[in-house]
RNA sequence: GGAGAGAUGUCCGAGAGGUUGAAGGAGCCGCUCUCGAAAAGCGGUAGGUGUUUACGCGCCUCGUGGGUUCAAAUCCCACUCUCUCCGCCA
């Protein structure tokens, strides 16, 4: 969410951010127009109270002398009415001007290119080489299918499309992803480990800017406010919901792994084979508070933190700087790493690493203080996968394969797991 | 699920319709004293919003949302959360 008054003064940076992204920017001029009629009412309304306040003082004073105060009370009484006809109106056009205010995505980095969709990404590096085979390789699902380690036609029953079980050596692969991802993202990189629910209330998906315009993409639990997490970004950004930190915590640094539940709409048809799209899905995320001065340093040290983990785990990637098309609703810059996954012949997302400068920490009120009695400033926060874990484990078993159908286990997994090999 | 208690500023804690945005204490900041420190003394110390070149002034906020009243932290209703006891339970 950005500020009203910020937009009043300097309305073109939004219009023209706005415009980058394709989007109408017509939506701020409604915007001044509500709010000009908002500051409007509010100057009427407040000479009102003011009048109230100091007459009802008066009342008391008057009273205690015990004079007489029934013609004063009747034109408060009035007076009162009308305060509240304009509270009313008041109230409609702020909740009008918040509804608007929701909606509007962040502005996009001077930095980042112009484009209008996945196409006109950038790509910043390559890491390694697609990997070669001198067999054909398969598909994770087939391999995993063949050495029964994925079961995809049970959990269909059990559940639905979108959801797999994944059995012995699978099942124990992804737990060790996990906590080598945690350990490395703990010991290494100083993030601080965190283990939310997975259930978040509206306030908590309002606060990262899941919700109100993305409400379709979620699952929400019927006769409740809770929302199953479409990633941990959501609870562990809201831990700090209306607080004022100590400027000593900053930059606070946390990683977590959750469960992640996606509706996946608009995507039927896509990625409908395999571990790359499922309604459940693992990630470990990497969360960040900082300086607003430091969070164009601290996105690259995320990026390369979570890149950190396809090197360990010698998987071939590329960082890709999205466009002004493709970088999301509430990020200013985003950067996608993108594993080599053969089956696809191409690289598919398995990290995204976003600065919202203070996009999110308005709309979920989290502020730090500079010194002693200085004003409250929003932080700036930032997130990033590190990693995904079930586009991790197909990235495994695809480039790791070898010609018999079994794969090679990463070394750095193997103290995790406890084999090398997983085979028939 | 049942019964009860509670939610006040950075923290503790008073206040129970009328000059209370809020006593008192702690913390923090500044000053005095001191060679320096401690102690002591004095002063300051919420957020949001509107207006103003500025000093300032106004409005809102005592868990959240409604209501009663000329006037609500204080009365009424609903909800949320916390704690205690009982029941159930991984």
């Amino acid at each position: 969410m950005h500020d009203l008054r910020e937009i009043r003064e300097n309305p073109d940076k939004f219009r023209t951010g706005l415009i980058r992204r394709g989007e109408d920017p017509t939506v701020i001029d409604l915007i001044l127009n509500l709010d000009e009629q908002r500051r409007g009412t509010i100057l009427e309304v407040e000479n009102k109270k003011s009048r109230r306040n100091s007459v009802s003082q008066q009342v008391g004073e008057l009273k205690k002398k015990g004079e007489d105060t029934t013609s004063i009370i009747e034109e408060m009484k009035a007076l009162g009415e009308e305060i509240k006809a304009l509270d009313e109106k008041q109230n409609e056009t702020e909740n009008k001007i918040d509804e608007l205010l929701l909606g509007i995505p962040n502005v996009p980095h001077p930095s980042i290119p112009d484009g209008k969709d996945d196409k006109e990404n950038v790509t910043v590096n390559l890491w390694g080489e697609p990997t070669k085979f001198a067999f054909d390789p398969k598909a994770h699902w087939d391999l995993g299918t063949a050495l029964d380690i994925l079961d995809f036609e049970r959990a269909g029953k059990i559940t639905g499309s979108r959801f797999t079980i994944l059995k012995t050596h699978a099942a124990k692969m992804a737990r060790a992803l996990i906590s080598f991802m945690i350990d490395v993202h703990t010991e290494k990189h100083g993030y601080s480990e965190v283990y939310p629910p997975y259930m978040v209330n509206t306030a908590s998906m309002t606060g990262t800017g899941q919700l109100p315009k993305f409400a379709e993409d979620a699952f929400k639990v019927s006769n409740t406010d809770y929302w199953l997490v479409p990633t941990a970004e959501v609870p562990v950004t809201n831990m700090y919901r209306d607080e004022v930190l100590d400027i000593a915590e900053l930059p606070k640094y946390h990683v977590a792994y959750t469960a992640c539940f996606r509706a996946e709409a608009g995507s039927a048809g896509r990625d409908t084979r395999g571990l790359i799209r499922q309604h459940q899905f693992d990630k470990v995320e990497l969360v960040k508070f900082v300086l607003p001065e430091d969070s164009y340093a601290e996105l690259d040290k995320l990026v390369a933190d979570a890149a950190e983990i396809l090197q360990l785990l010698k998987l071939p990637y590329r960082k890709i700087m999205m466009c002004t098309g493709d970088v999301g609703f509430s990020a200013a810059k985003k950067f996608d790493l993108e594993v080599w996954m053969p089956s696809y012949n191409n690289y598919v997302e398995i990290s995204s690493c976003s600065n919202f400068e203070a996009f999110q920490a308005r709309r979920a009120n989290i502020r730090f203080r500079r010194s002693q009695g200085a004003k409250p400033e929003f932080v700036h926060t930032l997130n990033g996968s590190g990693l995904a874990v079930g586009r991790t484990l197909a990235a495994i078993l695809e480039n790791y394969q070898a010609e018999d159908g079994s794969i090679i286990v990463p070394e750095v997994l193997r103290p995790y797991m406890g084999i090398d090999k997983i085979s028939k």
